[in-house]
RNA sequence: GGAGGGGUGGCAGAGUGGUCGAAUGCGCGUGCUUGGAAAGCACGUAUAGCCGCAAGGCUAUCGGGGGUUCGAAUCCCCCCCCCUCCGCCA
């Protein structure tokens, strides 16, 4: 949620970057809103203070009293009229605060102008696109590929999207968790093994809620799967004041992601490139204000680590306004590039998120200076979605027998050198 | 899942309809005292919203929500969480 008072003060602030980001939003109903609930609350506050007073006089009256039957009559009306007034302000808060929702976080000053993805700026390259195998296919046209990762048992059991990973299909896949969370805490972020189920409160924190339920699995008891561990990790400190000193704090979890994601088709949904459970590490920082560019960019440094330890060809993208979440204030995306497909997939986003997520979740520090609490601001970025990455060692390192080379940095993870589909 | 007991400020813990944002103690801060410290003494010590240039004012919050009442931490209803015992279970 965006500052109430960055609205009130300077909304041409926030038009223009409503208007960065493409949105559409009616801006002069928030701000009339916001009007109408101000005063609101002022009635309602004035009746109240009203009430305080008779009551303490009508304490210090003998119970029964003339005086004290005559007090009780005058302030039935005004409790009456207070209770009406009351009923008002609760359905301008819920309006006011629902107008509040749909305003985007402000980009920040460096993410560039540009509507589309393909506007989106191309960060940073590294490794050859045409250094990788000669042999590369699409992971899913891979003699053997069933064998390995079965959609068609997955599908039966579960549904579609949901793949058995099988023999050395399931070790690659255990052998990556282990290899990102053995390197995110070498690069200190603290381990933490979340619940995969959340409340709803959680999920309203992070934004999943409402307008984007329809994205998770939701249980009888109204609890819903977690489409990232972003959300329990990020709910971890809901409703905490830090001791600033305690900043930073970094941590990185590993957790199966769900996701519905109903309407997806085509070559996008293709064998690993988008499935209903996928495991993914997630990196989290919760930072001072000051600090969370510079902290931006080393999240973005660790998770490019990974790929460059795996060896696998990949580009940074810089979320030009358009493309950029409506909670981001930046973001980049780590793609790899799969030779099979010839195309980049996404596997990491790196966002900074300043005070957005944190005033929604209410997640604060004192401020050694002032004594204040102080919202934090907190940022995420996987650190990495496993399937993808998987996706891409198959196709780029793809032999002439059919096998897969395992890359040097994985082969201890991995006990082997080559996967084999047999 | 069943039975019982609880949830009050940073912590402990009073408060069972009115002057209670809440006694008292601990902790913490400032000052006095002291050669210095401890003890002692004094004062202060939550969060949020709204109004205001400011000083300040007003309001809300005693697990959450709803109700009764002129008035609720206190009474009633629903929900959540914690503890003890029983059942079940990896």
């Amino acid at each position: 949620m965006l500052d109430p008072k960055l609205l009130r003060e300077s909304p041409e602030t926030v038009r223009a970057a409503i208007a960065k980001k493409h949105l559409e939003v009616d801006l002069a109903a928030v701000l009339a809103l916001d009007t109408a609930w101000r005063a609101q609350l002022s009635e309602v506050e004035a009746l109240r203070s009203k009430q305080r007073a008779a009551n303490n006089e009508m304490a210090a009256l003998k119970k029964g009293s003339p005086e004290f039957i005559t007090k009780v009559a005058e302030m039935k009306a005004v409790s009456a009229e207070a209770k009406a007034k009351d009923e008002g302000l609760k359905v301008l808060e819920e309006k006011w605060h629902a107008a509040m929702l749909t305003l985007p976080n402000i980009p920040h000053a460096t993410v560039p102008e540009g509507k589309t993805p393909e506007q989106n700026v191309v960060h940073a390259s590294k490794g050859d696109v045409n250094a990788v195998s000669p042999h590369a296919l699409p992971h899913w046209e891979i003699g053997g590929f069933a064998n390995l990762f079965d959609f068609a048992r997955g599908a039966k059991v579960t549904g579609a999207g949901f793949p058995f990973f099988i023999g050395d299909g399931a070790k690659l896949s255990r052998a990556l968790l282990q290899f990102f969370l053995d390197e995110d805490v070498k690069a200190g972020y603290t381990e933490v093994s979340p619940p995969i189920f959340v409340n709803a409160a959680s999920a309203t924190a992070t934004g999943q809620l409402p307008d984007k339920e329809g994205q998770m699995y939701e249980t009888l008891d109204k609890l819903y799967a977690v489409p990232t561990a972003e959300v329990p990790l990020t709910n971890f400190y809901r409703d905490e004041i830090l001791e600033e000193a305690a900043l930073p704090v970094h941590r990185c979890a590993y957790t199966p992601c769900f996701r519905r994601e109903a309407g997806s088709y085509g070559k996008d949904v293709r064998g690993l490139n988008r499935v209903h459970q996928f495991d993914k590490v997630e990196l989290l920082k919760w930072v001072h204000p000051s600090a969370s560019y510079d902290e931006l960019e080393k999240l973005r440094a660790d998770a490019e680590r990974l790929l460059q330890k795996l060896e696998l060809p990949y580009r940074v993208l810089l979320m030009c306004g358009g493309d950029l979440g409506f909670a981001q204030a930046k973001k980049y995306d780590l793609e790899v590039w799969a030779a099979g497909q010839q195309r980049w997939l996404e596997v990491s986003s790196c966002s900074n998120f300043e005070a957005f997520q944190a005033r929604r979740a209410q997640i604060r520090f004192r401020s050694k200076e002032t004594g204040k609490p102080e919202l934090v601001h907190t940022l995420n970025g996987s650190g990495l979605a496993v399937p993808r990455v998987l996706a891409a060692l198959l196709e780029n390192n793809l032999q002439a027998d059919g096998r897969v080379k395992i890359p040097a940095a994985l082969v201890p993870y991995f006990g082997k050198e080559f996967l084999s589909f047999k």
